[in-house]
Parts: structure tokens; C-alpha cells; sequence
DNA sequence: CCAAAAGTGTTGAAGTTACACCCATGC
DNA sequence: GCATGGGTGTAACTTCAACACTTTTGG
């Protein structure tokens, strides 16, 4: 890997998990901390996206998955570039500036942000060396920089997004239930949505999979297991030009 | 205006001009000539998009306002950002190369692209100092760099976009016929659209506003002319959340 | 047997698709 | 008066939205 990183450009990663218990839909922070050199004052403390600069012989898809690696471990997750955010004041809150003078870099960075989707129990923080924690989309913590406004814009982004691709599954376990998926949309659009009518639209899509499994472990009823099956997805899918405005 | 450039960030603009007149969806390119020193090889003759360095102290946004007011002389387009594209190897043609070297910018360029909607008859073309040239976007030249990548997706995007929000009536005159409109989503579309159904879908739009005028100078039955009213649309918008996987 | 969540059907309204002919105008 | 493009109506079908109760299971 090349060791030379692009001093005033960097990759920041909005990484989403959803948490299938609590019907979570969380953010994954890590801590921006920082004392004065006499360590009687704490001059930062607050989270950040993760993210780094970008070296001189990557591709920006590259580092975005290598920025994501480094935190979970993670690979082969779905990804997508949702924007470029470069204004010449992104960096230049009083915080924000403390932190550049001791991190030492431009003042004038240009990000470009990634959304990651995952489950948020596919990701172990126990020692995590940037001390990582998953914050919930609706109760975000004090944030540096811009990061506020990179996750509000990837979240609008999502909302459209999961009406129109199947992403929706790249936030679940392989097996789910209907009413696990019902819970998502309704975590991520912030809607209700009618169980029977839900119910009947997913089971009738021939790429929703019902399996010879149900549930184990719950105390109730257990749910009839299902799975997405990519493979018929793409097979049937065509395009549909609805005319929607 | 700030003088400096930054030297490996740019924007490129994707300008997207529809001519009512021949139907054509078009993208406007400007010419790349160069000769070689003794002046008798053409080393470089093709076509790239429109772009530019940021400025040191310049939004994203205000690079793309500036450089397609520099071209077109127009402001307060339709523009939208729509990626960022950084390979380190997006600028290495063998043309590309030589034409580097004599502009002397760096050869890791990230650009950010943006595309642009408007109407191919507001654009001056006469004596335009950079050759700037109208071109289907089915039958594109020889492209520069990484531009035809650009366009496409720039196209694929305005695709789907022209589905689900009422930008088309960026890409037409304010007056327009409801035969205009159609033609225009089958250009952008590439598809076959039946009139009937499409007229009564647009017609029963409460913000598409029918006209006290018909179409004049044209040699058949004049047409009846509508126009956008940005402020119903908005006003009766409401997200919905039709979930269509 | 009881608490909890899973699962089930119908109806009216709205939207979509398919389809062929007459009309108004300028020349 | 005729060539050209503008404009119109209906029926079958699909999809959507609204709505409340029964079933199954583990404990």
C-alpha cells in the first residue's frame, strides 16, 4: 500500500447498522478527544465519522473500504458514494481547529462520504482502539466537523433509496421474518406501516424466500423464516419507468 | 475572486441541453487541440467536458456556478452534484498525458462532477472561445480523460431522477405543449410512450397549468401550451412512501 | 390457560394499460 | 380539400389503503 496520503483529500464513512432486538437503526461514531498540553483541560470531546486521508495511488472506492476495514474488520459490505462535501469552511469550527493543529492537516479538505450498511451485532467494539460505539440515528451525540450535516444528507439518501432497491436486506440477518423487515422500514422512514398489507406484498415478491425454518429461542409464537434470494431479484428485475412526479 | 487553484481538485460539468425542435437530448462539449511544437502533428483533437480547478477559498457548488457561467454566460441553472471521481489512473490516457504536461496540473486530479439541465437554444455558441459544441447524447465524439464515463453516469442519473421529481421542465421552454413533454421523457428515456394515457396523467396535475395561448407559426393546428407552477407542486407535495422493490 | 406476537381476507378506490378514430388548422 | 399533428373515451386489470379478529406457541 502506498504510504503517501493526499493531504487535502480524505474518504468519511457513515456507517449504518441496524440493531434487529431493538429496532435500532444506529450510526457508528468514533471519539475525537483531546486534552491541553498540561493535561488539565479537556479541549475536545466529541465524535467524528471515521474516515482518513486518501493515498496518492488509491482509488476512492479503495479507501472508503479500507477506512472500514481498519474500524470493524469488515469487507464486502454494501457501499455507496453519496457525496462530495468540500465548502471552505467545513473544517473551521473552534474544536474543529484545535484538532487540526494537533493532527496536522489542510485546512481545506475536500471529503468524499460513503454510506456503509451492515448489522450492527456483525461489528465487535470490545477494544476497539478508536473507541467506536453505535449512537441511534434519532439521538446523536455532540458531532465535529461537518459530520452532522455528512449523516443527515447519506440518511435522506437512504430513505429514498431503500423504497427502490433491495437494500433493505443488506441491514438484516440472512434469515429474517416479515415483521423484522416491516420493523426496518418503519425505523428507517419513521412511518407505520399496515401489517397485513406489508405481509402480503413481500410474501407475493418470488424473491422473498420462504425457508423450512422458523424461529428458535423466542417465548411466543415462533415467526416463519425467510430469506432474499439476489439471484431471482436480478433475474426478474426490469426496469419499471412510472412516471412519478 | 480567489487566484489560487487548487492544484488536484476540480469540478466538471455535465450540461445537458434539450433542443424542442429536433427532440434531441444533447450534452454540450468543448474542444481539446493541441499540436505538436513544430506545429505540423495534431497530437490532441477531441472533446472533453466543461471544468475547472477549485479555488483555494471557493465552495463545490460556486466552482461549477462559475465555470458554467464562464462558458454559457448562464446563472441559476438547475445543478446538481452528482459524483466524485478519483482514480489514480482517470487522467492517464496517452492524449491525456500530452495534454497535461502542457497544462501542467497534477496529475492525481480528483473532479467533482455535476450536471446541469437547460434548454440547448439558450446557449450562444457564436464564437465561442472554447469550441464549444452541441452533441447527442446518442452520438457522442471522442472523448477526453475519463468524460465519457462522466456523462454516462451523469445520464443514468438524470434518468432516474426525471422519474420521481419535475425537473424535466428544467430541459423546456416555460410555455410547452403536453406533445413536448412526451417527447422529450421518450428522448431522455428511450422509450415508446402512449399519448393518450400520458396526456390525461399530465393534464389532471394541478400543477401543470394550461395557458390562455396556443402554439403560433406553426403550419398544422396549433397546440395548446401549459406551463410549471414550481409553487402548487410544492405546495401539494407530499413524500410518499410507496415501497417499490 | 394466558400473554404475546403471528398470521389471515375483503372491499372500495385509484391508477395503469391497451387500444383507434375524429378534429382543427394552415397551406 | 387535404395533409399533419392535436386531441379524445372506455373497459379490463392491477395495485393500494383501510380495517379487526383468530391462531399458535412457550411458559
Amino acid at each position: 500500500m502506498e504510504i503517501n496520503k493526499i493531504p487535502n483529500l480524505s474518504v468519511d464513512c457513515v456507517v449504518f447498522g441496524y440493531d434487529t432486538e431493538t429496532k435500532s437503526l444506529n450510526v457508528l461514531l468514533i471519539k475525537r478527544y483531546l486534552e491541553s498540553a498540561s493535561k488539565d483541560k479537556v479541549l475536545v470531546d466529541d465524535y467524528v465519522l471515521t474516515g482518513y486521508h486518501v493515498f496518492e495511488n488509491e482509488a476512492l472506492d479503495d479507501a472508503a473500504s479500507r477506512v472500514l476495514k481498519e474500524l470493524t474488520g469488515l469487507t464486502n459490505l454494501y457501499k455507496k458514494q453519496f457525496k462530495a462535501f468540500g465548502n471552505p469552511n467545513r473544517l473551521m469550527g473552534k474544536k474543529d481547529l484545535l484538532w487540526i493543529e494537533n493532527e496536522k492537516f489542510n485546512l481545506r479538505t475536500i471529503t468524499i462520504a460513503y454510506y456503509f450498511l451492515l448489522k450492527t451485532e456483525e461489528v465487535s467494539l470490545t477494544d476497539n482502539k478508536y473507541q467506536a460505539k453505535w449512537f441511534s440515528i434519532n439521538d446523536l451525540p455532540e458531532l465535529g466537523f461537518d459530520h452532522q450535516q455528512i449523516i443527515e444528507e447519506a440518511y435522506e439518501d437512504l430513505k429514498i433509496k431503500c423504497l427502490q432497491e433491495p437494500i433493505i436486506f443488506e441491514l438484516l440477518p440472512d434469515k429474517f421474518t416479515i415483521n423484522e423487515v416491516q420493523d426496518l422500514y418503519q425505523s428507517i422512514l419513521a412511518i407505520e406501516i399496515d401489517n397485513r398489507n406489508f405481509r402480503r406484498k413481500l410474501i407475493n415478491k418470488k424473491y422473498i424466500v420462504p425457508l423450512d425454518e422458523k424461529q428458535v429461542g423466542v417465548s411466543k409464537k415462533p415467526a416463519q423464516l425467510y430469506m432474499f434470494s439476489k439471484d431471482i431479484y436480478d433475474k426478474m428485475f426490469q426496469k419499471n419507468y412510472l412516471i412519478n412526479i
